[in-house]
This record gives structure tokens, C-alpha cells and sequence, in this order.
DNA sequence: TTTATGATTGTTTAA
DNA sequence: TTAAACAATCATAAA
């Protein structure tokens, strides 16, 4: 019932309720993304800018970053639980009782992973200019997936900063 | 079969 | 500056 033309209606809503930021209001906000997002999986984008041919994906913050352990971790130590968000409940909770120190390698790894991300953009930015007139062709049909199976990303630059001192 | 959904917080972005 | 959108996950439900 929220889906579909709750997508839209939800965003109308919380802009002209103007709620709260922090009041949670979450729920209908993903149901609304969620619909939008996976239109543009399929599709192009949702709203906003005009169309992203293959515009990176935002890098995941300090929060997911933990998420992804924590998730392992939530799993092993409820194997049953399968909901989403149950993990990120937990996370969420367990989240605000870390503590600086704790987030910070989290947040190191994120900001790489913003950088990264800038770089993309960059990238893209320059796709933008390029594809001016350039129908891009998304052969993704075609293409989809070729597997090379070259996936050998082991450059696992680690840095182990371990800063306890305090 | 395929797509949407649920729940968390942080970052990103557009106006 | 602000508010909204979106980032991953994954089993299940609905169409």
C-alpha cells in the first residue's frame, strides 16, 4: 500500500510536513527510495540530475562500513535471524554505543572509500562532457556480464593504525 | 521470476 | 543551510 504511489506521495509528504529530521521518520522514506532505486536499476535514475549512464555509487559511510562486519558478525551469533533489519537495529544500536575511537577506523576506511568515490566522479564528470552528443549506448543487455572471472582485487593496502592511546 | 520491502546511520547532493 | 535521497543486506511476499 505505501509502495507505488507512495513512493511519490511519501516525499511530497515529509516536504510538506516538514518533520523532524531526527524523529526516525524512516520506513516510509526507504519505502520510497527502494521503489525509486530499483526503477533505476532497470530504468535510468529517480529524480534529480537527468541521467547517470554509470554514475558511481555513493561510497558507503563509517555506519556501513561497520554494518558489513557487524552483519557478519549478527550472524553468527544469530544464524536464525534473517531480517534486515534486525542487523540494523543492532548495528544501529551497537553503533551509538562505540565510541569515537571505535568508529574511527570505520570512518578511516570510509573516507578511502571517499576518495575513491571522487575519483569516480571525476571520471564520470568527464563521461558527462564526453557523451555531450554521444548517445551512450548501454549495451548492457548485450554485454551484462561477461565474467572474466578477473576479479583479483587482493591489493589490500594495509594500514594498520592501530591509535589506542588515550 | 522479478522487484519491493524492511531498518540502521552517515554521507552526498541539489536547491 | 536544510532536507531529502541514497548507500548494503537478504529472505520473503506479492504480482
Amino acid at each position: 500500500m505505501k509502495a507505488t504511489r507512495s513512493r511519490a506521495a511519501a516525499r511530497k509528504d515529509n516536504k510538506e510536513a516538514v518533520k523532524p529530521v531526527e524523529d526516525r521518520i524512516i520506513g516510509k522514506r526507504k519505502a520510497a527510495i527502494r521503489a525509486d532505486k530499483s526503477n533505476k536499476k532497470r530504468a535510468k535514475n529517480v529524480t534529480s540530475t537527468k541521467k547517470d549512464p554509470n554514475k558511481p555509487k555513493r561510497p558507503p559511510t563509517a555506519f556501513f562500513v561497520f554494518l558489513e562486519e557487524f552483519r557478519i558478525i549478527y550472524k553468527q551469533e544469530h544464524p536464525k535471524v534473517k531480517a534486515v533489519s534486525a542487523v540494523g537495529k543492532a548495528g544501529g544500536e551497537k553503533w551509538k554505543s562505540m565510541s569515537d575511537a571505535e568508529k574511527a577506523p570505520y570512518e578511516a576506511k570510509a573516507a578511502k572509500r571517499k576518495s575513491e568515490y571522487e575519483k569516480l566522479m571525476e571520471a564520470y564528470n568527464k563521461k558527462q562532457e564526453s557523451s555531450d552528443d554521444e548517445e551512450e549506448v548501454e549495451s548492457e543487455t548485450s554485454k551484462s556480464q561477461v565474467n572474466d572471472k578477473d576479479d583479483e582485487e587482493s591489493e589490500e593496502d594495509e594500514e594498520e593504525e592501530d591509535e589506542d592511546d588515550d
